[in-house]
DNA sequence: TTGTATGCGTTATCAT
DNA sequence: ATGATAACGCATACAA
């Protein structure tokens, strides 16, 4: 493997002068960087990312942390990845996606990778209430951006869907259709880092049923795919049954779309669907299902220009964003 | 930052030791393990990844490659990783996911990680037959392992499903259930990264109706989900409507049955649906969704097992493993 | 156990 | 205004 010194020679140059040319840090004789350019090509040279981050103190990595054994689907994971891989590709960082495997693990693989400043900074998905990832970032100074929030962010970054009012939105979508019986559904994992996000959304739609002078029974829910479709049948055979379903992630719509159609009722006519978070998945259900808050995209365009923004010492203009919601009313609603 | 300098002094040892008692490199008087092990703690002293990796000439991460914008949903990918990273925690390296974008830039983004050896060996998912990211692997001399696999491969890596005899495997249950008239569909990205795996398997599912004797139509085929949704609707209502249908991946699967739907078709007594590809999503579809080959799970551990077995020096039993392809039998073709 | 050379780029300082 | 030189960052590994 050819070094630094080797181009610098073959340049007849010095190591200086290659760095030099490498990271456009001066301005050299335009004859001086076409030698050095040659030289490097010839040796097919590439600067070792180890040598030039011990040298520079940092890696130019960013790392998108994620639980990876949550039950939805990830299929937010690679909407955002994508939007944040396309910020990145105009600057000088790479992304480097960390899922974080076992639970009682986790905090400790996120901390040897913090302490080794494996990264410059870190994307944090799924950011829960009381989350210890966010007390190893913080106690390390490893900047960081949540995707979510805590329940103290002062100090904090965080770019975070507005759930209380998604919820507002759906339960107004679906009163303005009639329904005045609307029951929550969620999957309910063994995995605390997936409910705390979940359990949001649950207390701010059971507010929204209130302000709109509605009943607000217990949400339904399970632990597998299986007890879930039960449960839904259950409840849609039972004489409280709702005109409308809200599923709280795509497992819980497509559950829900499942029992429906199991039972032999129509939706729309018979029971309408919402479904909370944002997938490629949802046009595609029969019926196509409607959904609250898809912004995958600009979760991930917003959090990494933030988190740039942050290791390039720029001043933020907001550190707290939060996406308002967007409805796209598809058949599972409308008919 | 504290260094091993630092903890050597406060440990009253040289760094040596310290090294010595981080890597576990030599055995040393159990007194002088504690003073030091105290020191790193009093310090909270932990080594730099770069560091550590300029040093030891390797970076102990093994990067998981994947493009990003295939059509698929990348439900393989969860399972995949979540097998890849339960591999790699019982053993020394980090696992980091590195999605490739743009397909022109991809190899460049590739090339310019594998150069800085930014990485120690890879896992290349998506593997086409003839892929250039294979050929900047092999010149760089980077240890890689791919998923699927090329026209030539030639001392090359790999572990793939066994597409030949899954499409014979699907073909047979289809043809023990009564059907004589089947018919392939898949979705047809841009994206050529995804279509040649998509083509090997079109190429094998042909060969096999013809084993069987049967008619092999051209597979029905659109660039989009809703595209694809019209042309199986077109198919099913055409004189030549087959008795089933066999879906390349996810979301041809999902528009299959959707169209089905859309027409009053009842599944899979109107029309058989049969899907390739492992999804979490098959049993939850209406209705359940017979599926061949899910084994990304064993993907993933096999292709993690070998390349830890090719960095570690390790003899490879087997460099080359094709997995035999498996039926789970769900309602949408048995009823 | 210790001392020290080694790996490889970066950057501040000095020389032309 | 360019270019050369040397110190620096941090852990590893070998010789003593």
């Amino acid at each position: 493997m050819p070094t630094i010194y080797d181009v610098a020679r073959e340049a007849g140059v010095s190591v200086g002068t290659v760095s030099y040319v490498i990271n456009k840090t001066k301005r050299l004789r335009p004859e001086t960087v076409r030698r050095v350019e040659e030289a490097m090509q010839r040796l097919s040279y590439y600067p070792r990312a180890a040598a030039k981050a011990l040298a520079r103190g940092r890696s130019n990595v960013i790392a998108l942390v994620h639980p990876i054994n949550i039950v939805d689907f990830q299929m937010l994971l690679s909407t955002f990845t994508l939007a944040v891989g396309q910020v990145l590709a105009e600057t000088d960082y790479r992304l480097a996606v960390m899922p974080l495997l076992r639970e009682p693990k986790a905090d400790l693989e996120l901390e040897a990778n913090v302490s080794a400043r494996a990264m410059d900074g870190v994307l944090l998905l799924h950011t829960q209430l009381h989350d210890p990832r966010v007390e190893v970032l913080r106690r390390s100074g490893m900047p960081f951006v949540m995707i979510g929030r805590c329940a103290d962010n002062s100090g904090l970054c965080f770019v975070d869907s507005d759930l209380e009012e998604s919820a507002r939105v759906a339960v107004r979508h679906l009163v303005e259709l009639g329904h005045r019986s609307i029951v929550l559904v969620r999957q309910e994992g063994a995995d605390s880092m997936a409910t705390s996000v979940v359990h949001r959304l649950v207390t701010s739609f059971q507010a929204a049923l209130e302000a709109e002078g509605l009943r607000a029974p217990d949400p339904v829910r399970a632990p597998t795919v299986a007890d879930l479709v039960q449960a839904v049948e259950d409840l849609l055979r039972s004489e409280a049954r709702p005109t409308a379903i809200a599923a709280a992630n795509e497992s819980a719509a497509m559950c829900t779309l499942k029992a429906a159609s199991r039972l032999g009722l129509r939706v729309p006519q018979d029971v309408a669907v919402l479904g909370f978070a944002d997938s490629p998945l949802f046009p595609l259900l029969a019926p196509p299902c409607t959904a609250v808050f898809d912004h995958a995209a600009e979760l991930g365009r917003v959090s990494a220009r933030m988190l740039v923004d942050i290791l390039e010492g720029r001043e933020l203009e907001q550190p707290q964003v939060l996406l308002p919601p967007r409805l796209i009313a598809r058949e599972s609603t409308v008919g």
